[in-house]
DNA sequence: ATCTAAAATGTAAGCGCTTACATTTATAAA
DNA sequence: TTTATAAATGTAAGCGCTTACATTTTAGAT
């Protein structure tokens, strides 16, 4: 009679093939160094044969470690995100580290959902993206003394860690490059700006290079749009039909996505970039290079961005309390949708 | 004194706090029909009163259920798995389950750690992409006992459970296009086709179609590319400059990455398309319609072939057994990059 | 009221591991 | 050798939950 029927093999399995204790055993898996080497062999040996694989739950269970990392992020329908959140997966693979992904699509009180349910997991730490978030979010992180980090964004005197960008800042040089060419009437394609700091900040950045030469942003001139290339082409073509001497010479999109939507309605419409209109964007997608004219935007470190943020919480489990307000840098890239306006 | 410094509340803290026993916290949160609503209502009470957050590990211990799904693709960096991801992670927020995500960087090897990290993680049910994997990676799938299901490719007889559609035929129709427009010179920019049956089906396809109308696939016409703008820029770029007796009138590019690159090159090199040369893409990416010709390609069901794998992995884990094969309809989107030659 | 069956609740045994702590074994010094 | 000390291994107590099974309560029928 078999005692016992399951094929899956434990730990208790290891040790007795091998004649040891489960102790040795969870040694030889832990901390190898710790362990003889005939006795680690001995045991390596029989895990190989049996084909054991460690049991997560367990191992969390008695070692409150789950070697997990969370992520909660606006959408994967963003290259820009996808290629933050691949970097920390590449990053933490090589660490004995998994992610465990959640999207908010943009909605914070379904970003708090999303965050309890990592916490549930019990995942060692959580990558969390700009600074706007419920109360109750924050505080449930703090209460399960949830290591986390906001990504996106950068404050010197941000309230949490955070590892990203001055967003006001950048979108300010980017409009002042767009001054310096001669543009008086700038055009804002922006997106959400409910629940996302991002998208705020980036039109306070625009509008206070405008008022350093004491300019304004028209009402007529800020649009808001989903980040999407069709919305793109929408709120172009609505900046692009308003009567001459209110329609704005150059024209600032809230990310790359809005801005080659831009520039693809402009082909449409038979508009020359940058000759009739200048248009910018922010990201710096792989693809903005590629277009011609390339696309004039601002370059944002989103792998470096990712890794940073998955360092800085392993750091924080291996109790270390590295610095918690890192910035990186992020480049202007000027390109060719940029020119002197009625060139 | 403090009998208990931690200030995370378990269940035994809410089943004292209520005055009942563990189980029945248990079942007010796992079955709640079984219990009766005062009850319920005195221990959801206390639940939040304590804000109490059930702990994942000790739960899949115990049930040895994690209610997580894991994923394993070749890379976020591609928007189309970014997109069947996206899709995945939406539909499992709504029942329950959570999403460990793993990438593999196109290396089978890879593939098999990161699948071994997710069985360790527990997951109940994992989603692949395509049908090239490591025995070792199927062998340990099965002798876990974890549901698992492949995407992004459809055969009828294949020997795992699947959801997709058949790359080959798709390839095969959108050349029939090319060839009904009178193209006899077809060139191919492909994908690496080690490690990816998708991308090797997909030039089997080609080559279906051409042998149809006895005609071949010329060596000098097929070039293997990795999916990025800027390769397929340059793969459009060898194409092109290839003795205009060599040279194909249509190009099928594996993937809308490398056929927006060569869209993009075409108007480089002053190339009009469709008139002096058509391409074709594969995915119908969002961007694609919004090109000027609007792209005509492939469009392939990511989303929903998102959903379906995890109500496949669902099902199974409620120990129902769902059909193991779908087959999900591929559409060619005829747009403006396609015309007869030499027009 | 009384009895019975069904529904609600409680009891307690694990799930598979980690890890203090106890014990044994190896190593080095005397 | 013997002894002190360090290194390796073993013992066993949980980690926080779920879930058979036992017990109590409730509701319905008489």
């Amino acid at each position: 009679m078999p005692e016992k029927p399951s094929n899956t093999p434990n730990l208790q399995d290891i040790a007795a093939a091998a004649g040891v204790s489960t102790a040795t055993v969870s040694r030889v898996l832990n901390s190898p160094a710790d362990v003889r080497p005939a006795m680690r062999e001995r045991v390596e040996a029989q895990i190989r044969a049996l084909g054991y694989v460690r049991h997560g739950a367990a191992r969390a269970l008695a070692s409150s470690r789950s070697f997990t990392i969370g992520a909660v992020i606006p959408t994967l329908e963003s290259a820009i995100f996808a290629s933050g959140v691949d970097a920390v997966e590449n990053y933490l693979a090589g660490t004995g580290y998994t992610l465990l992904l959640a999207v908010t699509n943009y909605d914070l009180q379904h970003e708090y959902e999303q965050v309890k349910a990592l916490i549930e997991r019990g995942v060692d730490g959580m990558i969390l993206v700009g600074r706007d978030h419920d109360a109750d979010t924050l505080n449930m992180l703090e209460r399960q003394h949830c290591p986390f980090i906001t990504t996106w964004t950068y404050t010197e005197n941000a309230l949490y860690p955070c590892v990203g960008f001055d967003n006001a800042d950048a979108a300010r040089r980017i409009t002042e490059h767009l001054l310096e060419l001669g543009h008086k009437r700038i055009g804002v394609i922006a997106g959400i700006t409910e629940g996302n700091d991002r998208a705020r900040e980036r039109i306070v950045g625009v509008r206070a290079a405008l008022k350093s030469r004491r300019l304004k942003l028209q009402d007529h001139c800020l649009i808001e749009k989903p980040y999407d290339v069709g919305e793109g082409r929408d709120g172009f073509r609505e900046l692009m039909t308003l009567p001459k001497s209110k329609r704005p010479t150059a024209i600032f999109c809230g990310n790359d996505v809005l801005a080659i939507g831009a520039l693809l309605e402009a082909q449409h419409m038979n508009i020359r970039v940058p000759d009739d209109v200048s248009i910018v964007g922010f990201d710096d997608l792989p693809l903005a290079e590629h277009f011609s004219p390339g696309l004039t935007t601002v370059h944002v470190p989103s792998r470096r961005m990712g890794v940073s943020a998955a360092q800085y919480l392993l750091a924080c489990i291996e109790g270390e309390t590295p610095p918690t307000h890192n910035e990186l840098p992020t480049d202007i890239m000027v390109r060719g949708t940029t020119a002197p306006p009625g060139r």
